[in-house]
RNA sequence: GCGCCUGUAGCUCAGCCGGAUAGAGCAACGGCCUUCUAAGCCGUGGGUCGCAGGUUCGAAUCCUGCCAGGCGCGCCA
């Protein structure tokens, strides 16, 4: 519709200036948008101010030329008027929003979709939690803004692929192996000090009691560096299938989990460094080797090896963002802690070195979540190993409300997640607030289908233009938004967007919902509204899904 | 000290690649269930968009400076 607007206001402008009425064919660069406030029209575009200057002229006289010069051949148009400084508002005859309705309904699953992404290859990797401990909420909402971003870029025309970054090599899986083995020689009854720097959580001591189910007071007879990578591999390991199970029951899927430690049995950190030193860009220094980030736009350079030897994470990030352009991806998203925000321009500027442009890799930060129980904090301390993991939240509000939640800020803002709150089953949840319009419609569709023996929506010209409340058309309305959503959320990846426009579309359906009866005695009006409502049912139905959350047919 | 993020109604937040009288939800107050699910709807009140400058016909939005809060500044991960 909006498209439709826009020519039509560029033909005016070449009619008036073919006329003589306008100095200039030049139309600026206007726009056509949805106004805030209804009384401004279905639409309203800003032509006749940003195009004032060239075709020297106030801007309300300009507005007047060019409504006096165009052209409406499919009679959409109710009215204009010229408001304020210039604007020209836009009143729409219902029955031009009526065709939107069925090409909606055509699109299907489809609707909101769209090729702008033109099948270029993407990885978004999210989580990449370290397997040293289990996922708490801060990874959930991480995990669901990395799934939802991924929807919505293959709703964009992307090709997406989803990948965990396993961290399984370096010092924190040795201090987990060594916190396992301690707490395992305790259960043997050895006398032992139990460090600060080790993990402290109460699942450190059911791992160790695992290994010595498994193997009884032997592994003590070992000697200990064997006897600590043994507890180290089995925890992980495990800890590892409790995080793929925690994520599972979040509905999170991963296309491939990538091990850190396959990176060096695979030779490809060293690679990596060759390649970086043959080129200079790693270079030796106080018996360290540095790459040199602080060219291409990090504040200094950094250690990939230490004088001890032994690589840095840094190092074995460069060659997994290698990697991952090596194997095709155009287009490279990390989903990060808001904590490691510091990391960015490093990470940007060894993609850079690696020859990569730098706007092929971005970077979502998600900060902090706050937990609180009836607007109380949750203590958590991860330090002293007493936090609310992941799984817990999930077992006690449910997946759909836990998702929808941490979907309902923009991830660049701390969210308070209130576990009372979450579990509360009143319009103060905007969860069930949107899932309750596709249960709504669902019990239409089912009423329809058995008290009217209607079991199947069709398209009826007539019954379509019967759709002429101020309610109905404020639905299609709300509907038409859905495809630019989508392509903002992806093109800023944002879907909270998403979100917020779910909101207001169930906002705008249970406000009709109130106020009219789907199911009338007139059989073509109630044709047209049964239209209707499933096209919205799809719509949220679509929406919901792009945030993983589900829509229920009944509640 | 330097860098990043945040600052919008009593509370929680949208809006931020410039547009009209700054929007929701919650909380407060008042209404709506013999009719498709009240997990819902309607109405009322509520604002120096942190502060100060600047750019612009026009600034919550862009630029500069300041203030407040959060986070980060390792040869840790």
């Amino acid at each position: 519709m909006k498209q439709v607007l826009q020519e039509m206001i560029r033909a005016a402008v070449a009619r008036a200036h073919q006329s003589g009425a306008l100095y200039s064919d030049a139309t600026g660069d206007f726009v056509v948008e949805a106004p805030k406030l209804d009384h401004h029209g279905d639409f309203a575009s800003n032509v006749a101010l940003v195009s004032a200057k060239q075709q020297r002229m106030a801007p309300r006289r300009l507005a007047e030329i060019l409504l006096a010069h165009l052209d409406d051949p499919g009679q959409r148009i109710e009215r204009t008027e010229i408001a304020g400084p210039g604007f020209i508002n836009f009143f729409l005859r219902p029955s031009a929003w009526h065709p939107l309705l069925v090409d909606i309904h055509r699109a299907g699953a489809r609707y909101g979709a769209s090729d702008a992404g033109g099948g270029q290859r993407v990885q978004v990797e999210f989580v990449s939690a370290n397997p040293t401990g289990p996922l708490h909420v801060g990874h959930g909402r991480g995990a669901v803004v990395g799934d939802a971003v991924a929807n919505i870029l293959e709703a964009a025309g992307y090709q997406v692929q989803r990948e965990y970054y396993i961290n399984d090599s370096g010092r924190q899986i040795r201090t987990l192996g060594l916190s396992v083995y301690l707490r395992y020689a305790a259960l043997c009854g050895r006398q032992v000090d139990f460090p600060e720097n080790c993990y402290q959580g109460d699942y450190i001591r059911d791992l160790a009691a695992q290994v010595h189910q498994r193997r009884g007071d032997a592994l003590l007879e070992e000697e200990e560096t064997a006897a600590v990578d043994f507890c180290a591999r089995l925890a992980a390991g495990t800890i590892l299938d409790g995080i793929r199970k925690d994520l599972e029951d979040f509905g999170v899927r991963f296309d491939q989990w990538y091990s850190e430690q396959s990176l060096f049995d695979a030779g490809r950190v060293e690679a990596a460094l060759d390649e970086l030193r043959r080129r200079g860009i790693v270079y030796e220094k106080d018996g360290a080797q540095w790459c040199r980030t602080s060219e291409y736009g990090d504040e200094k350079d950094r250690v990939v090896v230490r004088q001890n030897g032994l690589t840095t994470y840094f190092a074995s990030d460069i060659a997994y963002h290698r990697d991952k352009y090596a194997r095709g991806f155009e287009r490279v998203i990390d989903v990060w802690g808001a904590d490691h925000h510091g990391y960015v321009a490093r990470m940007t500027a060894a993609i850079e070195a690696s020859g990569q442009r730098r706007d092929q890799f971005q970077v979502i930060l998600v900060h902090l979540v706050n937990l609180l129980r009836g607007g109380q904090p949750v203590a958590m301390s991860t330090r002293a190993g007493e936090f609310v993991t992941l799984a817990e939240v999930v077992a006690e509000v449910g997946r759909d409300a836990a998702r929808f939640i941490f979907l309902t800020r923009h991830h660049e803002s701390a969210l308070d997640f209130d576990l009372e709150l979450a579990k509360q089953k009143t319009n103060d949840n905007p969860v069930y607030y949107v899932q309750y319009v596709h249960a709504r419609i669902a019990s239409i569709l089912r009423k329809a289908a058995k008290e009217h023996g209607i079991s199947e929506v069709v398209h009826d010209p007539a019954a379509l233009a019967m759709l002429t409340e101020a309610e109905e058309i404020a639905l299609i309305k709300a509907m038409a938004a859905f495809p630019e959503t989508v392509a903002v959320a992806a093109a800023h990846l944002e879907p909270h967007r998403v979100t917020f426009f779910l909101m207001e579309l169930a906002a705008a359906f249970h406000a009709y919902y109130n106020r009219h009866r789907v199911l009338t005695e007139d059989a073509r009006l109630t044709r047209g509204r049964l239209f209707l409502v499933a096209t919205v049912q799809q719509v949220i139905a679509r929406g919901l899904g792009l945030l993983g959350v589900s829509a229920p047919e009944r509640m």
